[in-house]
RNA sequence: GCGAGAGUGGUGGAAUGGUAGACACGCUAGAUUUAGGAUCUAGUGCCUCACGGCGUGCGGGUUCAAGUCCCGCCUCUCGCACCA
């Protein structure tokens, strides 16, 4: 076996792309129907058609893609779909910038992507493909709009919402971002602005969306899910005001209501004007427009010193009857819980401040310790000078105030949440139009459902005026009131685009089904997403949509499930080589497609595998796919004869090496691990090297096979190449998974470890079935320890079977 | 401030409470080559000529044994943030 470098004319390029070839004329990645099998629904995150296939979407992609090509030749039927998230803001933007169509931009991205798609190798069903902007999907959208304004879950309203002045358009709660509260998109500045919007009430679901006990999913997404959601126990409290009527609060402090020393609303509370006495006036219309005046950033900044306004009005304290005196201050929100609070300066340190500065009285309702030296004091305690619940601590207290309140019809206790109704209107053109219509006598009308869909017009005028294009396009917006016949308007605005992507995973099922958003008997078969995978950012937006979304289906009956998907796996983002956000200003882009032509694409798709856990991601290291792309040219190198390579190896390990690497894989491949998946296939890679001389090729071919299969998902095209070498018919890809023999794995021949009091003093080879006394034997005859036992006394000894011996001297 | 997560060689990272640093990058030396950013061989945590010692952010603790478990700090990242 003197014959080298049989493939100097190596080349992955050409060999991933004849075997692609094949793929696709021998349909090898047609959906699996076999339902003898048990399914896997399996999901990656659309991409959003950009242009161009970027390193972010490769890391995205392909380690979801090994994982299914894992569960296939594990014998699930695997669904794995793909499509394009194709609606939003940068096709319009780069209509207005570039004058292209967003309609032709969006289309001719598609295309691009596609075939950069194709580069990757992965097992995507293209047949189900789904694009957002097409008649045939966003009809749906219009017909779930119904659906939900059916059941009373879709309202309109108007409201302040937040506006990005540069896109011009709406921005959901979650698109503000940062303590400068600026636009996800953009970076702007957000403001506020009056408009008439639908909104899902979302909120109906609060309570249920707190609850993950059906699912699989990442703790931090839960928990951002939670905290997002806000949960807040406690009471709303009647405040009576003489003259003007019922106040009401929201606490979850009830227990502290004695220790109530004034009352606060926000400056945009409605009653603010009726209360405030005529003395007051001019200063609370001074105080209530200055801070209406206020940008969000300086209104929200938590260092701010709190100001207020006293409104010469007088709420009574339900508890002990006590006039207390009502401001109205700005670090009161109107969007949370009433918009006005009873202030408890004793207990809360918001109101301490505001206590202090404006000299308002301030009574200790729970007993601090005796060490306490703080301001406002809110750990466990005795309840003081709060009447019949002096001496109970906080939780009894809060039930006895609820009670009181209660029996006095002063109050109950309830519960708050901080997550906010879904806002879906945006007043952009490149969206789904949103099917209303303004008749003057019947008022907003739907769309009968058999006029559906609502075309988006092709000729509208997208140029941003802070109006809704589609308003300008007057064939569109006049049309005739679905009751009366009579001239009325449509609705211009379309919808927040996360309501394409809130079902998308049904619709994949049956991409072209006219007679529902999905095919049910395709949904019985698949439903619901096994596995899921996608960034992080989704965390509070999408994918809390979606769950919202699978809840009203279950309750209009499309489906039987609570959750849309079972697990859910998030993987890290990628950074440029110099650990920063890749960016074209920064310049420290990675071309994927460079990569592709110079490495190949296993060679990339196992480089982003390796570099890390998955869920980390990490910064791009141009020279670290180097290693990768060596490992797999000499993994294919097994199949050809070669000289040996690399230290010593036993070849009579190969069938235990062969055992241990194939159960090594298998768990890794299950558990997302495909870094030490990699690293286990390179040592195996690396041995194998060294023993090819020396074993018989019955036993070589075996061992091939396995690697082959084993690799078969990391590298799919190289497993390919590997197993046509040795022979085997066409695909690796359909073959069983391989297993392993449990008695293989065993190590037949260890290294004991001598201990003394802890530390390694030794090495012994020994066989692994080795008793307790004579591994004890062989670690007192170990000349090494000696040293070590010199004027002391073996007190103890440890044996750990197959590893190890401490023995304790004193 | 609140919540979550993370700190291991020059680098990315591995380690059911039981040989710390697998695997890879980089680096050093050598072989081969007209040459190579190709390939192969050997080495590579730190200190020390060596024996040996020291090593997983810091300080304690539990244990025969701690990167791993417990307590207290420090640093970094992410999320939320006047949410009553």
């Amino acid at each position: 076996m003197s014959e080298t470098r049989p493939r100097k004319t190596y080349d992955p390029t050409s060999l991933e792309h004849r075997w692609q070839e094949r793929w696709t004329e021998s349909g090898l990645y047609e959906t699996d129907e076999d339902t003898d099998k048990p399914k896997h629904y399996a999901l990656t995150m659309l991409p959003y058609p950009s242009g161009d296939l970027h390193v972010g979407h490769w890391y995205a992609m392909t380690p979801s893609d090994t994982h299914a090509r894992f569960m296939r030749m594990s014998g699930y039927r695997v669904f794995f779909p793909i499509g394009f998230d194709a609606f939003g803001l940068p096709a319009e933007n780069a209509a207005i910038n570039r004058g292209i169509h967003p309609y032709k931009w969006t289309i001719s991205n598609i295309e691009n992507m596609r075939g950069q798609l194709e580069q990757m190798g992965a097992m995507f069903d293209r047949s189900s493909e789904v694009v957002t902007c097409t008649p045939e999907y966003y009809r749906w959208n219009q017909w779930f709009f119904l659906k939900f304004l059916e059941k009373g879950l879709a309202y309109r309203k108007e409201a302040p919402v937040d506006w990005c002045p540069k896109d011009n358009t709406t921005l959901a709660r979650e698109q503000v971002v940062g303590p400068d509260r600026v636009c996800e998109r953009c970076g702007t500045p957000v403001i506020k602005k009056n408009l008439a919007q639908w909104l899902f009430r979302i909120t109906d679901y609060a309570e249920e969306l707190l609850d993950f006990s059906k699912i699989e999913w990442p703790e931090r997404v839960k928990t951002l899910q939670t905290n997002w959601i806000g949960r807040s126990e406690g009471a709303e409290i009647v405040f009576e005001v003489p003259g003007y009527g019922p106040l009401e609060v929201f606490t979850t402090r009830p227990d502290t209501l004695f220790g109530a020393t004034f009352f606060v609303m926000s400056p945009e509370h409605p009653a603010v004007a009726k209360i405030t006495t005529p003395e007051q006036s001019e200063a609370v219309t001074e105080y209530v427009e200055k801070a209406g005046r206020m940008t969000e950033i300086d209104r929200t900044d938590v260092t701010r010193e709190k100001t207020g306004v006293f409104t010469g009005a007088y709420a009574i304290n339900p508890a002990n009857g006590q006039d207390i005196p009502i401001y109205a201050a700005d670090y009161v929100l109107m969007g949370y819980g009433t918009g006005a609070i009873m202030a408890v300066p004793g207990q809360d340190q918001r109101d301490w401040d505001f206590a202090t500065k404006y000299d308002l009285p301030i009574i200790r309702t729970v007993q601090p310790p005796e060490d306490f030296d703080g301001e406002a004091y809110v750990g466990e305690g005795p309840a003081i000078n709060s009447d019949f619940l002096d001496g109970l601590e906080i939780e009894e207290a809060k039930q006895r105030m609820i009670e009181a309140l209660e029996e006095k019809g002063a109050g109950e206790s309830t519960v708050t949440y901080r997550l906010r109704d879904w806002l879906i209107s945006r007043q952009r053109y490149w969206g789904t139009p949103i099917p209303i219509i303004y008749c003057p006598e019947h008022g907003p009308v739907p769309v009968p459902e058999e006029d559906l869909p609502v075309l988006l017009p092709e000729d509208a005028e997208f140029t941003p005026t802070g109006e809704s294009p589609l308003k300008l396009h007057e064939g569109f917006r006049n049309v005739e009131c679905p009751i009366c016949g009579g001239p009325a308007e449509r609705e211009t605005d379309t919808m927040d685009t996360f309501m394409d992507s809130s079902w998308y995973q049904y619709r994949y099922l049956s991409p072209h089904y006219d007679e529902g958003p999905f095919d049910p008997e395709r949904g019985a078969k698949w439903l619901p997403v096994d596995q899921y995978t996608g960034g992080i950012e989704h965390a509070v937006m999408h994918l809390l949509y979606t769950r919202f979304f699978t809840k009203v289906m279950r309750d209009l009956g499309l489906v039987d499930f609570d959750e849309p998907m079972l697990k859910l796996f998030n993987q890290g983002i990628i950074l440029g080589e110099d650990a920063e956000k890749m960016s074209k200003s920064r310049g420290n882009v990675v071309n994927p497609q460079d990569l592709v032509e110079r490495y190949g694409s296993d060679a990339l798709r196992c480089f982003l595998m390796f570099i890390g856990p998955w869920d980390q991601g990490g910064p791009w290291d141009g020279r670290g796919i180097e290693g990768v792309a060596r490992f797999l040219r000499r993994a294919l190198s097994l199949t050809a004869t070669g000289d040996a390579t690399g230290a010593d190896a036993d070849p009579a390990e190969l069938p235990s090496r062969t055992a241990r690497t194939t159960k090594k894989v298998t768990e890794d491949l299950a558990a997302f691990r495909f870094n030490t998946a990699i690293a286990g296939l390179m040592e195996h890679t690396n041995y194998l090297l060294a023993v090819r001389d020396d074993v018989d090729e019955g036993s070589w071919n075996d061992a091939l096979r396995t690697f082959a299969r084993l690799l078969a998902p990391l590298a799919p095209h190289h497993a390919e190449e590997m197993w046509a070498a040795v022979g085997e018919p066409y695909s690796v890809h359909e073959q069983a998974w391989p297993g392993y023999d449990e008695s293989l794995i065993a190590e037949k021949e260890i290294t004991l470890i001598i201990q003394v009091n802890g530390k390694v003093r030794d090495r012994i080879e020994a066989p692994a079935d080795i008793s307790e006394d004579t591994a004890k034997e062989l670690a007192l005859a170990s000349e090494k320890i000696h040293p070590h036992l010199v004027g002391k006394q073996i007190r103890k000894s440890i044996y750990v079977p197959g590893r190890l011996v401490n023995l304790v001297v004193g």
